[in-house]
DNA sequence: TCCGAATGTCAGCGTTCGCTTACATTATCA
DNA sequence: TGATAATGTAAGCGAACGCTGACATTCGGA
């Protein structure tokens, strides 16, 4: 799933865990936060700690990809664009 | 790429903003960060916050994909086993 | 070589985290 | 239906966040 915020993201960590027939208490043991925590995060929380979130994910089998080139796939183009080229030439052009 | 670390991903970023060629200062003004933070974020800060952290890979164009099934690939099929077959037989065994 | 830009480091400050503990509220099943 | 587990909420506390501002250090081009 592409996930764009905060609740996406826990929205994806709660759903694995409900797959896996895990409890928040148990699933908060074996990754070592507390229970009040996972509840926030599993409700969004934008503010939890990036070490904590890539941890859960972890315990669950969750395979985080980052893709830095989004127009790798099969949809729009977008990036038919040179960015370097246009860089260059506004460097040029506006001194 | 996949990112389990708080570095991959703060290497994915510096990656990233150096091919669209910004420099620090300019990507933190865009996103609404202070250009410390994305110092240490690129540096692999394990606890930034999740939402800031966010806004920069969108602001970047990085998609990220959060992948439930990992035995999906041709990797090991790991997961062969019924977890529900499995919990149901151990709350019949000890009661 | 030298100068400016980009990057990294430091200190201080208000805010918020994540933790613990205890208590509601809501499933879930015999 | 009633009991037990699972989930959600609240308050209080030490620690760390992210910010501002100023100052090193390194990089890149003339």
């Amino acid at each position: 799933m592409l996930t764009r915020t905060a609740a996406d993201l826990g929205a994806v960590i709660r759903d694995r865990r409900k797959r896996l027939k895990l409890d928040q208490s148990t699933l908060a043991k074996k990754v070592g936060v507390s229970r009040q925590w996972l509840i926030e995060v599993e409700h969004g929380h934008p503010r939890a700690e990036l070490g904590l979130i890539l941890r859960v994910l972890d315990a669950l089998g969750i395979k985080l990809d980052a893709d830095s080139n989004p127009s790798a796939g099969r949809g729009v183009p977008k990036t038919a664009v040179d960015l370097d080229a246009i860089v260059a030439k506004a460097k040029k052009g506006k001194p």
